[in-house]
DNA sequence: GCCAACCCATACGTTTTCGGTATGCCAATG
DNA sequence: CATTGGCATACCGAAAACGTATGGGTTGGC
């Protein structure tokens, strides 16, 4: 059962003729013929009366018509479908985040995308540190924003803005009296950090500002997320390094405040798989660049 | 756009290999391969991930895929159909039928089609007597039940049975005592018609049985339908002579008596046109006998 | 009533396309 | 480093499709 047999045989049936059709078709009437006979033994069965004035469907030829198009149709539309997701004007993208960057990025980023690629299928998911290579590698998210960069072979980076450290602490703090907090008075205090430094960059950038200056704080907790870190800010029991951005999903009580002489910053970038060939993240590129300029 | 090429693309995709595909169709790996690659070309954009353990939809391809499976199902289906309906196992039938039968007929006859061809849908529509040959010859209706027989080249006629005359007449009529009525009886008393014998064939019948019988009957009215014949007869304005099953849809007030010496006989008979093949035709004229021999 | 026109079917040669076999290339594996 | 597994390429024979030429049947006009 060949595509083409049906193209013409729908062909013939709306022309109820096949030299009429052969016209449209762009080719000589005999094959026509012979195209339509070949169908018909397939079938099994006649699928035209042949009057002397052009053919005309037989009952069997009705129900064979009524599928025989929308296959057409489909098997057009699937094509046609594949051309418009390779292009990118179609298909799905599932974002990956970090927690810290979603109230500060998700409510602008996400209305671009939406004006960007209406047609395509958005798909946010939360990452947490240790699986967002796993689900870039497997392909369960396309691409992922980060903070800082993910470094791995098979993962391509663009670096779109940074964002500098802050002192979180609570708003009673002494410290919080402070425009902006000198790194000397950290010297001490108890420290609220983010998991160890093999498991997630951040951490060691944190870590790299305080050997830098030279100050020494005991680690109170290690906490996963930076919401965990906050809340134990809030509750006394030390002090954490964050990137501003984190101020925006800070509960009350909690106050951020910049370090003074602390140029560090931590990179926010946007990863991908070095061979997905979605054109769709180039555009998303694009819309995470905006919107970071505007941050 | 070839029904073989998706045919290709699902079974390469569903295996997740060109290798495996090849086998589970029967054929070679690499004309498989080329055809895979054909498609790609076709559509413009790469359908797999080629891996070195194998083949894997990109999101073009998964696009693809959802429609082709459809595609390929329908065009199955579609030939399917064709095949059930050339087989009647599956389709349409439309049945004429002339209002006297009704009443006698379709109350059995409906059930017996629904029970022999359960998956044709049934289509009924009263045919009047000046009209039934044309529904027949431009196809709205499939087969025909008449009474008498229709006489076209073009239309085949497979008699089923026959109904005697009988008188119609008021309940109150003189007549009406009499268990059956003589032909002698008749003479001079007015008669409520059908249409003239050029128009409708079973006027005719009656017409030659008075002459045979020299009985000459002064034409009160001349109705269009069986219905309106009773209705006359009711208001006394005149007797009919109509087949026995009129009996079944004669209104309250009406009686039918058999005509002594007349063994005259109308057919009843299934009419349909020559160059039908439906198949479905000779289950209907089973179904149509096998009513008639209990009527 | 014959001839022309119309339309579909058949025949045959040519061209395109498809499938099979042999083989190459690449990566992963031991 | 050799072997294995898997896809791609090259080439050849076979099958299918297309075009041209032609036959046959019916309609309609002169």
């Amino acid at each position: 059962m060949d595509l083409r047999r049906l193209r013409y045989f729908v062909a013939v049936a709306e022309a109820r003729s096949v030299g009429k059709a052969a016209e449209r078709l762009r080719m000589a009437q005999p094959p026509l013929s012979v195209q339509i006979r070949k169908l018909e033994a397939e079938v099994g069965a006649p699928l035209f009366r042949r009057g002397t004035r052009g053919m005309d469907l037989t009952e069997a030829g009705q129900a064979l018509l009524a599928r025989a198009g929308e296959a057409l149709a489909l098997a057009a539309d699937g094509i046609e479908a594949a051309r418009a997701v390779a292009a990118g004007s179609r298909g799905r993208i599932s974002v990956g985040y970090m927690f810290v960057l979603a109230n500060a990025m998700l409510p602008r980023l996400i209305p671009e995308l939406r004006r960007s690629i209406p047609g395509v299928d958005l798909d946010f998911v939360e990452l947490s540190a240790s699986t967002r290579v796993a689900r870039l590698l497997d392909r369960s998210v396309t691409v992922a924003l980060c903070m800082p960069a993910i470094h791995h072979p098979e993962i391509q980076v663009a670096r779109i803005g940074a964002q500098p450290f802050m002192l979180a602490m609570p708003a009673r703090s002494p410290l919080a009296r402070l425009g902006a907090v000198p790194m000397a008075k950290l010297q001490g205090r108890p420290l609220i950090a983010l998991p160890r430094p093999d498991e997630d960059p951040a951490s060691s950038a944190v870590a790299a500002l305080l050997r830098r200056h030279q100050i020494v704080m005991p680690i109170a907790s290690r906490v996963e997320t930076v919401h965990s870190a906050m809340s134990l800010v809030l509750a006394g029991e030390g002090l954490a390094i964050l990137p501003a951005c984190a101020k925006l999903g800070a509960p009350q009580g909690i106050v951020f405040r910049p370090l003074r002489d602390a140029t560090d910053s931590i990179d926010i970038a946007v990863c991908w798989r070095r061979d997905s060939q979605s054109p769709l993240i180039r555009t998303f590129l694009r819309c995470t660049e905006k919107v970071v300029s505007r941050l």
